[in-house]
RNA sequence: GGGCGCAUAGCUCAGCUGGGAGAGCACCUGCCUUACAAGCAGGGGGUCACAGGUUCGAGCCCUGUUGCGCCCACCA
């Protein structure tokens, strides 16, 4: 009846096979559970225009292990997963697919056009989510959302009538950040500034009514066409006897006047600047305190439009060329100089955006961002690591009003209805059939539909039913943590904080447990564009899963970038596998019988030993977790795994299963199993896949480790004896090792190997270690005595505290190595010495340091003092 | 201009509230020891960027310096 693995663990094999089991199973299925504790995460929804990349891979990890360990912690554990429709993102693709098959938006008109984007959504919208679950990812599919679904649109609504009801969406005509390529507008949060190279045009304005010239500089001189003033600072000395006069606006040749404004730096190029209200954002304003017209001069497509005279229809750049083409020629052009500054572009697309005055909708943020401050402030929302609650405190606390409106189709419309008979704005869920205020039914939608942010910032209550009084929002709402990268804590994790709190009266989540970037094995940026993104499909299929998410949580701090590379995945996959064949080993050691209960007082010494380490592993690695130190939890459970229980209690255990008279054997198989299952345990949520193979080829009894019970401390477990016992001995091992290499003597070569102490206690724990320490040191056979009577002046020897060892070689040693070795062990040791009678001779740390550490001082002098006495003992025999 | 982060072994990175510097990979030596050569045993290698300070004690705390990187910001 015991069950075999193959010889090699081989991923592609097993995975798709458990992850269908488990959803037969429904086990990744939670409902509202007054028994147990909700703990809730909404997945940071994919686009649907997306492919899983290696940032989706890390977030949706580290999700999952949250998930898995808290499901197994007996929480009721959902993990809410869903799509977003990416509005603008999505709209660039659709239409670019709809071009290929010759139409345009313009030709399909709205209608046909979501006709078309629907079927698209269908099509590929699912990709992902199918890719994640190659990923091992444990959401609740049940409950799949959509940003554009049916009730995700009606919470949409439902905000956007209470924000404007409450006054905080208005319209108004501001400047906004228009992309031409995109033709529509975007908010602050998706302008991306670049540095770029440019010039800064320094142009002459003749002054009216006198000889000379204001001299100033711009890197936009195509925007002078929409000049309507020139500005100085109001103290500067050098112009104060123009404040009030007009310059001549170059080429356009219209009086413009020259006015001040604390706007303007003194010190900056000459203190002039042109006043441009309806193309620059500080202009505009300038604009607004002195009441000057607003002349636009630039179209949507970025061309020139009429306002532009000769200019007209032009290219923005083209048309700048020729201005500056024109100013030269008319001596108004003083020179032209290399400058690199800042410019904003789409993030998008990378397009150069433009700042033009357009009607948008806003949504007003001053009252919005403070109990999203607040909140920060007095603790109720944390981030890990705590650094990023700083960016989030900086973003609010400058916040700026919220352009949501955008000139897209893909998306939800805004529920904005205007009378054509008398103007009047309806704003409200349902389309009105007439006009509130004339009757008239002669109603028109708004034609703009709404930024994806704001959809996305309803994302943790949304997903629930709301605005349904749904028992899910009830009972999993706020949810536990939120896992996302430090890019989008502006665009998603501030929005929906401040939309959590209006609307449900409490933050969306507790916690943000931001991480880094996946970059490149060179740390550069993973991109389409350098072509240096790695597929996590491909990782998983050559190495497995649980090797690509084990990768990406080692060696990793909560925040920090990593760099990513094949050599580490393959150490992943070598330790799969290395879990893989410690299994192997343990199952073909059953013996075909169901292990019983074996009583903890039958344990050996090395038994109880491993199992009290596994206690605190369970401990820490918890603890670990608690903390979201998932890396570090991840690294102990490595080290456990391959030293201490592969390394050294398999190999302690061996003589014992080799040998049927053994009476300890039905122990050492009991521990090995118990062990083996505690550590599979802690590892599941880490690599899903190979300990669910492993657990149920093992025992019968459970049908699943994801539905386990994660690992608790048990007080019984607790062996501080033992493990004193063990790491004495593990010290003589290491040391007969050491002393066998350094002499080139072959494992195969064995020798008596005598312990020699005068401590009856050391005696015993040789003694009842005997048979494995035999293995382990590679002894013919080991002898324990209180003095060396009877061992070969010759002997080699090694020393640990309180212990001689020597091994008596039949064949000559090269007693002159010997003695270097020794003298080289000395000097090691007096330094340790050194260091330590220094600190203890030192006055001010005896009173000063805590009582725990003098005494650990003075118990390591003890031991440094009796093995020097050995090492010299054993110097002065040789060299006599 | 403001904020933040990083600088630790040849490379990539851990190092929790200050108490004798760690891992993986690479390197050197020896092993096909009946779970695993994707392995086993042993080993070399670090003035923890620099300079001060606090402390009995600093990779860790404070100040400053240098070099990288990121974010924010309206200097035309």
């Amino acid at each position: 009846m015991s069950k075999e693995l193959e010889k090699v663990y081989n991923p592609s094999a097993v995975e798709d096979k458990l992850y269908d089991k488990w959803i037969e199973n429904n086990y990744f299925h939670a409902e509202a559970n007054k028994v147990k504790k909700p703990y809730t995460i909404v997945i940071p929804p994919p686009n649907i225009t997306g492919q899983l990349h290696m940032g989706h891979a890390l977030d949706n990890t580290l999700q999952d292990i949250l998930i898995r360990w808290k499901r197994m912690q007996g929480f009721e554990a959902l993990w809410q997963p869903g799509t977003d429709h990416a509005s603008i993102a999505t709209e660039v693709k659709i239409v670019k697919k709809m071009a290929e098959e010759g139409h345009t938006k313009e030709s399909l008109g709205r209608e046909g056009f979501m006709e078309k984007a629907w079927a698209w959504k269908d099509e590929y919208g699912g990709i992902i989510i199918d890719q994640l679950k190659k990923l091992g990812a444990s959401c609740d599919w049940e409950r799949e959302r959509f940003t554009l679904d049916e009730g995700l649109s009606d919470a949409v609504l439902e905000v956007f009538v209470k924000y404007y009801d409450k006054g905080y969406i208005y319209q108004g005509s501001r400047i906004i950040n228009w992309c031409p390529v995109c033709q529509t507008t975007i908010s602050e949060a998706e302008v991306e500034h670049e540095e770029k190279k440019g010039h800064f045009y320094h142009i002459k304005y003749p002054l009216v009514g006198e000889e000379g010239f204001l001299q100033l500089a711009t890197t936009r001189p195509e925007t002078m066409l929409g000049d309507v003033a020139i500005a100085v600072h109001p103290d500067d000395e050098r112009y104060q006897h123009l404040i009030g006069k007009k310059v001549t606006l170059p080429i356009v040749n219209k009086q413009i006047p020259i006015i001040a404004d604390h706007y303007v730096d003194k010190a900056f190029g000459t203190g002039v600047v042109k006043i441009t209200p309806a193309h620059d954002p500080n202009d505009f304003e300038v604009g607004l305190r002195h009441n000057l017209p607003q002349i636009n001069v630039i179209n949507d497509d970025g061309t020139i439009n009429s306002n532009g005279g000769n200019y007209e229809g032009l290219d923005r750049y083209e048309a700048r060329k020729r201005i500056v083409e024109q100013l030269n020629e008319e001596n108004l052009l003083a020179k032209v100089e290399d400058h690199t500054h800042n410019v904003g572009t789409h993030d998008r697309c990378n397009t150069v955006i433009e700042p033009l005055i357009k009607q948008q909708w806003f949504v007003k943020m001053e009252e919005l961002a403070k109990p999203a401050i607040a909140a920060l402030k007095n603790g109720t929302l944390k981030f890990v690591p705590e650094r990023y609650g700083k960016t989030y405190l900086h973003w609010l606390e400058n916040i700026r009003d919220w352009c949501i409106s955008r000139q897209l189709w893909w998306g939800h419309r805004i529920p904005a209805y205007y009378c054509k008979e008398c103007g009047e704005i309806m704003i409200q869920k349902e389309a009105p059939v007439q006009c509130d205020k004339c009757y008239s039914t002669d109603i028109k939608q708004d034609e703009d539909s709404l930024d994806t942010w704001f959809s996305s910032a309803l994302w943790p209550f949304s997903t629930l039913g709301w605005p349904e009084k749904t028992p899910d929002v009830d009972y999993f709402y706020p949810t536990s943590v939120l896992v996302t990268g430090y890019d989008i804590i502006f665009f998603w994790v501030v929005r929906m904080v401040f939309s959590g709190l209006e609307f449900m009266g409490e933050i969306p989540f507790k916690t943000v447990l931001i991480h880094g970037l996946v970059r490149d094995s060179d740390g550069r940026k993973m991109s389409k564009s350098l072509g240096n993104g790695i597929d996590p499909l491909e990782v998983i299929e050559q190495y497995g899963a649980d090797a690509l998410r084990f990768t990406l949580v080692t060696g990793n701090a909560p925040g920090n970038d990593m760099r990513f590379y094949y050599e580490r995945v393959e150490a992943s996959r070598n330790f799969a596998n290395k879990v893989w064949n410690a299994s192997r080993f343990i199952m073909m050691n059953l013996e075909g019988e169901e292990i019983k209960e074996v009583p903890l007082s039958e344990l050996t010494p090395a038994d109880k030993w491993i199992l009290s380490k596994a206690n605190t592993l369970a401990k820490e690695v918890t603890e670990n977790m608690d903390h979201y130190d998932l890396g570090i939890a991840v690294q102990k459970l490595y080290d456990f795994i391959w030293e201490e229980f592969c390394d050294w209690y398999i190999e302690m255990v061996k003589p014992r299963l080799y040998n049927s008279e053994d009476t300890t054997k039905r122990a050492a198989i009991w521990t090995l199993k118990t062990v083996l299952i505690q550590s599979l345990k802690l590892l599941h949520p880490v690599m899903p896949f190979i300990t669910e193979e492993i657990f149920t080829t093992l025992q019968d009894v459970e049908p699943s480790i994801m539905i386990s019970t994660w690992p608790a401390y048990i007080d019984a477990w607790n062996f501080e004896d033992e493990e004193n016992a063990i790491s004495l001995i593990k010290e003589a091992v290491r040391s007969i090792r050491n002393v066998r290499a350094g002499m080139n003597v072959p494992p195969s070569k064995k020798a008596k190997v005598y312990v020699v102490s005068q401590d009856d206690y050391v005696r015993q724990v040789f003694s009842e270690g005997k048979v494995f320490f035999a293995t382990l040191s590679y002894a013919s056979e080991v002898i324990i005595q209180k003095t060396k009577d009877g061992i070969d002046e010759d002997a080699v020897s090694a020393v640990i505290p309180n212990a001689s060892i020597y091994m008596p070689f039949t064949e000559l040693v090269d007693l002159d190595k010997e003695i270097e070795r020794l003298t080289g062990e000395k000097e090691k040791l007096q330094k340790e010495l050194d260091r330590v009678e220094q600190k203890l001779s030192n006055e001010r740390f005896v009173s000063k340091a805590p009582e725990k550490v003098i005494q650990e001082e003075r118990e390591k002098l003890v031991k440094y003092a009796q093995m020097m006495e050995q090492v010299q003992e054993r110097l002065r025999g040789l060299t006599k």
